[in-house]
DNA sequence: TGTACATCAGTGAACGCGCGTTCACTGATGTAC
DNA sequence: TGTACATCAGTGAACGCGCGTTCACTGATGTAC
């Protein structure tokens, strides 16, 4: 039942993106590893073939989910700029679409308060896809000096993260709407 | 061993204010039953006395926690006016102290990913005390019109949430800090 | 290039452990007379 | 007011279950000759 080395590196890529939408979709705690090789289509008992234990694999997906949603904001940020990079991050970050697919979206709105229970080395990938967002964000504001503007994509990251967490608690659809709508208003109009 | 009705219910509110802070110190999942009794000084076999199950405590005690937030944010705006009670919110909202106690603080910032993948009863909880956080902070602004003062005060909170979380997520103790010290700022400014 | 053997990715059963929950029991409290 | 009895808050052992992790095994892959 051997894979070729190719193959097995191709697996190990699978379990960590399965992985990195299962945590996102049921929490860490609430992803077993159990659950996430069998949604990558495999059994459990070849998990620590390709991992020391699942706080390593925490880590790594949290790493990976940051890369992508990082890819996402530079493709929308690259080719406009100013006013309009500003307004298509914040359109897409703070959709209902967003909102509503946890298990695509960002690592920081879907496990933030279980990411600051958590240990060094995923905290240290969540802080560095931030720094990522950040930097992503402060380069959109036009004819700021780069401390100024990194200062307000610090708060403007934030308040993002902030929002579509508070977004999805809220039992109240307009409510939820309202929150969405107003910080994207609010952080767009600065 | 029975306990007279005053001392039952006592130990009622005792369990939910003692689970209150474990959640938060440990989040849901990490804090189970047999710990909250222990912590509350009491055996996990008698909790089904109280509680009839572990989703009702965290929705009470959710509830429980809220309130003693709400109130301190209250006590603190309710003597000062305008940007001096915009400002008392934000500095002890955005503290070193709330980041890094989280047992005694929001339970928003707290327990923000863990609450979107809650329950009704617990999520309405919690959007009730988001609500009164919104209109506690919306009082604040001066001479604008309540439902303007709503909206922003809907971003205001929903930022100090993110702010909070993020900075209890960042391993870089100044990055942390100007999370903090930049929302503080901004908020204030508006 | 062909053969013999070591490697190791993936399987599936099993491990100890802690979880939420149940239950028989206790004895002080509260109630009925 | 005093007595007899039912109630029920709290105890501690036990339950089934799912978790993270381990392990003997398999057979295709990769390597040494």
């Amino acid at each position: 039942m051997k894979k070729s080395k190719i193959e097995a590196a191709e697996t190990r890529r699978r379990i960590i993106k399965t992985a990195s939408a299962e945590f996102r979709r049921k929490g860490i705690n609430g992803a077993g590893v159990n659950d996430v090789m069998a949604a990558a289509g495999l059994t459990h008992g070849g998990f620590y073939r390709h991992f020391a234990s699942k706080d390593q694999l925490v880590a790594e997906a949290c790493a990976a989910a940051m890369g992508s949603v990082e890819e996402t904001n530079k493709a929308l940020a690259c080719p406009a700029l100013g006013k309009d990079g500003i307004e298509a991050i914040l359109a897409e970050y703070l959709s209902t679409d967003h909102r509503d697919n946890p298990a695509e979206g960002c690592v920081l709105a879907g496990l933030g308060s279980e990411l600051a229970r958590s240990d060094d080395q995923t905290r240290a990938a969540a802080t560095a896809g931030f720094l990522r967002l950040v930097d992503a964000f402060s380069q959109q504001y036009p004819g700021m000096k780069p401390q100024a503007a990194k200062a307000r994509a610090l708060v403007a990251v934030s308040a993002m993260i902030g929002a579509i967490t508070m977004s999805r608690i809220v039992i109240d659809p307009k409510l939820s709407a309202a929150i969405l709508r107003q910080t994207k208003k609010q952080l767009a109009a600065v």
